[in-house]
DNA sequence: ATATAAATGCAACAATATTTCATTTAGAAT
DNA sequence: ATTCTAAATGAAATATTGTTGCATTTATAT
């Protein structure tokens, strides 16, 4: 499904959107294709001690304005990172999915295979995109809760 | 559409939820009612210069626990508050509406008459709530835009 | 090997969220 | 009306998060 990468492929990725090669960037895009959700600040942080949460808040910032990752909010309002799936180009992204907030583990889910529903809005409303929010129980916390 | 209320229905909604009817809260609410948009704590902010920030803070927290206002974030991530009109309780909200937030303006707008379209989430997810999320242009700025 | 622009780390600063506590006040009891 | 009490407010303090400036380091083009 979520098509892995390696470090030869960060590379190029890097290369291709005119950034230069660096330990902590490489190490960031690494740990966000490792997982199937999406990935916060203070996540990172946890993980890579030492690497100044500067560096990361910028890396993050420049890859969210390049198009290789986009932003999600989550239910407390924290902002998240996930990978682009669709094409997304610097400065306009093309991120119209599902985002499932679990209610437990508090993880946030990217559903690129679903395709948002269409809607019509009031009159003179112009929307240029959409994102649907779902919040519940994801697969994980669901079965542990129904084990007990 | 949006149903105006006077003073006295505040004081009654205070009374309902067994909150003290003071100054600063029924000028929340009154200030909260009077738009079709939502508000955020700066917006009350600029307003209300002679009441303590802290104080509105805590207005629109225990607003929110009590089911009066709900919040919603905006494309930036800054948090912004709107009246509940789906008879939402204590600690239980059930605002699935569409909320509209305009690219030009910030402004966001609840779109409580639209119905939400079901939608089946993947194997597994137990969803408990939904909130699609439009942003583009809002009707003023629209007409705004197409007058230049 | 050298030069240069980009990226990093650190310190400083700004904005926001949250806690603590002394004082005030709304509403209940007398 | 007066007194009492829990709730609410305001002010200050602290914590957390977001952002900028600048000196130093590093990737990469020459
Ligand atoms: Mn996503
Ligand atoms: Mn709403
Ligand atoms: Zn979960
Ligand atoms: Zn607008």
């Amino acid at each position: 499904m979520i098509p892995v990468k390696n470090n030869y492929q960060f590379e190029d990725m890097l290369d291709k959107h005119q950034l230069k090669k660096t330990a902590p960037r490489l190490r960031v895009l690494s740990m966000m294709y490792s997982k199937n959700t999406a990935t916060s600040q203070p996540d990172l942080e946890n993980v890579m001690h030492d690497i100044d949460r500067v560096t990361l808040y910028r890396i993050l910032n420049v890859f969210e304005e390049k198009g290789i990752i986009h932003k999600v909010f989550d239910l407390d309002g924290t902002a998240n990172y996930a990978v682009c799936h669709s094409d997304c180009e610097a400065n306009h992204h093309h991120d119209e999915h599902v985002h499932f907030n679990c209610t437990v583990c508090k993880n946030v889910y990217c559903l690129n295979e679903l395709s948002l529903p269409s809607i019509t809005l009031p009159a003179g409303f112009k929307p240029e995109s959409f994102t649907l929010y779902a919040s519940g129980l994801c697969p994980k916390c669901d079965k542990k809760n129904s084990v007990k």
